[in-house]
DNA sequence: CAAGTACTGGACCGGTGAGTCCATTATGTT
DNA sequence: AACATAATGGACTCACCGGTCCAGTACTTG
């Protein structure tokens, strides 16, 4: 998917659907062929495309957030990710900021993606806590929403300074908060 | 500065000159007067005004992070700050990351206000640390990014999920794990 | 009051965007 | 081989954008 890093790297309003043409080497009627809805359908296969790359980028950790180990393994699988891409940031979130008061039902998608996603930290969170990992007060809801946090605030940082510095500071942070919340 | 709002809701290339010559009732060789390098001197004159209006927001805080109870008056101002306009996110992180590979020039202007921001929680560390409020080996580096990054995040998932909320829990966190790093 | 000067509004221009349409080429069927 | 159908390329339209320019208006000054 071509179009999607040309999207990725100018923003969706940026990029013109000559870029992508020119990007994919097909031509309009071609591009309308696949995309009847025009540029607004064309985004939402992108959404979908970066939503499921993104996901699948971190599995199978993600689906199992309930030990120590798979967290380790979650973070280093988003460092390897996205640190092959430092100038990019995160696809998702970059869309789904876009997006808002742009094309208000492109932008649900994105945000789908990330409630899913979100979704996934707090099912850990959840889990570690009924295995007894963590404390019993300590909230799935917070936890989750901190981590998440801290993990879209470093990819942002990790853009904006085209360091992976700040998105390894930022895990680091987010998973001994973690720690300091487990069961003694 | 009605621009400014304008751009910040829609996106500097969604917001057309028109768009602001409405909003401000003005027009276009108005614009062109005060502005003469037109649409890129605008944006120019955006960035610094939003820029420190959100360190202002912050302060006084922000200068003199080297009390438990200023970052606690730190944390208390970006909430109400930013509680204010839920809707919106942070402006500069979502200037700098639209203005790159966009103008490149004014990507700059914004970043500078970025690393500006990061400084201050970056010296309030290292003072809490030399001050011995902090354990000696504990990296103002690493902890001011992280804070910085649940920050960000926060203010992300703020405007995307429409709610306070996610700021709280990142603040909250980053707080925890500042306090974690309290010399015993 | 008159004349010169500075400012304002908005018509206008070249360029580019999304989206349409049709002539041409390729494919398949008998 | 001949004809019908589908896929392809790219020229075209119309709307909108950033930026220019000029006619008219208000304001100063003698």
């Amino acid at each position: 998917m071509k179009a999607a890093d040309l999207v990725l790297a100018r923003g969706v309003g940026a990029t013109s659907l000559d870029d992508v043409r020119a990007g994919t080497a097909t031509s309009k009627s071609q591009l309308f062929h696949y995309f009847p809805g025009g540029k607004s359908e064309l985004i939402s296969a992108i959404v979908t495309f970066q939503g499921e790359r993104v996901l699948n980028a971190q599995r199978p950790h993600l689906d199992a957030l309930n030990t120590w180990d798979a967290w380790e393994g979650w973070r280093h699988a988003v460092l390897t990710y996205y640190g092959s891409q430092v100038h990019w940031g995160c696809p998702i979130s970059a869309l789904a900021r876009e997006l808002i008061g742009l094309d208000e039902e492109r932008a649900k998608e994105a945000k789908m993606y990330m409630d899913r996603w979100r979704g996934y930290l707090y099912d850990g969170v959840l889990r570690m806590r009924e295995a007894g990992a963590l404390k019993s007060y300590a909230s799935p809801e917070s936890l989750s929403l901190s981590t998440f946090a801290s993990l879209h605030g470093g990819l942002l940082l990790t853009q904006i300074m085209e360091s992976i510095r700040p998105l390894e500071s930022a895990l680091d942070g987010a998973l001994e908060l973690l720690h300091s919340a487990a069961a003694t």
